[in-house]
DNA sequence: ATAATATTGATATTCATTATCATCTAATAG
DNA sequence: CTATTAGATGATAATGAATATCAATATTAT
């Protein structure tokens, strides 16, 4: 999904919720689309705060949790670490290699493996709306 | 695995580290053994606490990372909830769906994916160690 | 412009987990 | 068996991310 698209579906979701435009709102927004991705909320508010110094880490917060709801980000929580969001589209559905040793994560993605999981979910009488994968071990550097 | 085995394996953890053995110890190991499983390290602690009242909190939360780093117990986080423990072994390796309604966990097992999370690791230069597959959606009484 | 109401920022609060530390106890040597 | 010593415990404080509260403020519809 480019920038624009997100901010579309970030502002229709808004709108639909009657939900206001602020500039927090766009501006965290904006910033979290520019990151490189895997930011957690904490890094998200110092990267907005270097251009709003006004900006409360409340409300951070609570915009990443809007975000996650219409589908711009994604929360993934590892290990015992802060939750982290990632740009939900734009990147394409994909799941984590996490490195144990230094930490890297690596995105991967396989079809075969997601027609799976489907199966396997209605196999068992299950609606799947979405899956985590994430597969722990050593990175080339580290192994 | 059976409980015993389970026994020797932490027991024998202990003494590879210099660690004692001690009745708190024993205890908070049995009582997770013969818990259903999926505990929160509060609830062991208050199941750990019917039969010692004296026992701490810390100590259940100690001795949970110990039973986890010897591959005794396996910590599954699930989205913002608290953490929940269970048995590694003895149950056999397995995935979850859990329902986004409800909160039902479903165990599952699927020998085809999990071959294929070996090769995609593989194919990424990176050795698997271990890994957490979460589907998330709704059970067959909430759909 | 006004009214209605959502939003914000500062702050307090929550709650699981971890750290601290004096005391206790298991393991070991003598 | 006793002393030694180093790990373990329990009470408590501390940590830290996430949430709740609330008065002040900003946005939107009319």
């Amino acid at each position: 999904m480019s920038s624009e698209k997100a901010k579309n579906i970030f502002t229709d979701y808004l709108s639909k919720k009657g939900l206001r435009n602020t500039w927090q709102r766009l501006s965290i927004l904006d910033t979290f689309l520019s990151s490189g991705g895997h930011i957690t909320a904490d890094e998200l508010y110092n990267a907005v705060k270097r251009k709003h110094s006004d900006i409360g880490s409340a409300t951070v917060h609570r915009n990443l949790k809007l975000m996650s709801e219409c589908g711009v980000a994604d929360e993934i929580k590892i290990g015992n670490k802060k939750t982290r969001y990632e740009q939900k589209y734009g990147h394409g559905h994909h799941d984590h290699l996490i490195c144990t040793k230094c930490g890297k994560f690596i995105e991967v993605h396989n079809d075969k493996i997601e027609r799976l999981q489907e199966k396997l979910a209605e196999a068992n009488d299950f609606i799947p709306q979405r899956h985590k994968l994430e597969i722990y071990g050593l990175c080339k550097k580290c192994k």
